[in-house]
DNA sequence: TAACATATGTTAGAGAGACTAACTTTGCAA
DNA sequence: TTGCAAAGTTAGTCTCTCTAACATATGTTA
């Protein structure tokens, strides 16, 4: 399938050229959807090599190696998750309960969509935390909900510390996100309805100011 | 001129043998130490095996591939984490809430002291879940949380759901343990004392009955 | 007590993945 | 047009899991 080759000025690349044309991003794609399935660990450069149809050597022209495609997906997450987190206040208001609650139920609704990411996200890997760009997207993912923390207990004239309750609320919500995806709730409360579990505790780690 | 076999009596055997004497046992002492460390994604059997002075095929014979011994591993987790709990209660009270803030906080304390081991026993992982001893190990860990959040409960007369308030506990120190030894606090609180957190937000959970 | 059966080791090797080295094709710029 | 750098490729190394075929201890039984 030798296409004749159109010099310079094509817009859109065809593929099954030698040149992929943007194999940097075609592999982060890739790896992000093998990520998300197989999880980070588990998934193999190799299988995202096959999915863009390159060589398993090509990634290293683009790549020092596999935890840098790594990061990337794990900066992308974070990226994603606070864009969640934002579209769920929207709805409810900038600094009210509702907004806080909703931001928790949307890091859960993630967990749940993105298990494998998620849990790479939230993963030890000391490497994969050192590349600037995820520990960036990472710290602003929290730092909105410490925004809006801040601003509910503002306004609701609560004293204590805002950082405090934030990284509680924080904690809670981890705890729930992590214990549903790895079926842990399955075992011990089968029905457990964790996005009313984040309604009730919510308040009650707010100081329970309606 | 082999040893005696004595019946009753545990006789140490010396190494240098053909047969190692035990070493099913030795390769799990080995695989826990080696998980602990690298976490049960990264560490191989290679190691163990090395750790253990006996060739990479010779696990086979015991067990039927490495999810096998990391599902030992797993469970013997468990069975810890589970003695570190009643060992913390004990000096408390059952059902006291001093002795349920201490549960949380053993957890915690497990979680940091054993890294990679904590986070493969509430890692996804279906196969190692599917092991009959893991899930009676996990079972029995939370179900000794269950049993103190009850005494606790009747004997304060708190109307709400047993089962409701234990796992909220559960989700907290969870969410506290994981992001703790996955660092994400060190990016965002530096200085956090998990521990005071916990024994703040504990009172809250239970409904402050103190 | 010799001899076999079985459990538990060993070595060799297949198959997969990460990564490197050396080569090839292509696009762009002088 | 040439020529060089960028971005592919193939081939090969190393390591890891697991299998197959072989070796040696152990202990039961004839």
């Amino acid at each position: 399938m030798t296409e004749s080759r159109e010099s310079g000025t094509t817009a859109v690349r065809a593929k099954a050229k030698y040149h992929h044309g943007d194999l940097r991003e075609a592999l982060i794609v890739a790896a992000r959807q093998l990520v998300k399935e197989a999880g980070a660990d588990s998934f193999s450069l190799a299988d995202a090599c096959r999915l863009a149809g390159v060589s398993t050597a090509a990634p290293y022209r683009h790549f020092k190696d596999r935890e840098e495609i790594v990061a990337e997906v794990t900066a992308r997450g974070f990226q994603a998750l606070t864009k969640k987190m934002k579209r769920a206040v929207a709805k409810h208001g900038e600094g009210t309960q509702a907004a806080i609650i909703a931001i928790g139920q949307a890091y859960v609704a993630f967990a749940a969509r993105e298990q494998g990411l998620f849990r790479h996200m939230f993963g030890r890997k000391p490497s994969v935390i050192e590349f600037e760009t995820v520990s960036k997207a990472g710290g602003d993912c929290f730092g909105y909900l410490i925004e809006q923390v801040t601003i509910y207990c503002r306004a609701k004239g609560i004293e204590r510390d805002t950082m405090e309750i934030a990284v509680e609320l924080w904690t809670f919500v981890h705890g729930a996100a992590s214990l549903l995806i790895d079926g842990k709730y399955d075992k011990v409360t089968p029905g457990l309805k964790v996005n009313e579990m984040i309604a009730t505790a919510t308040p009650l780690l707010l100081g329970r100011q309606d």
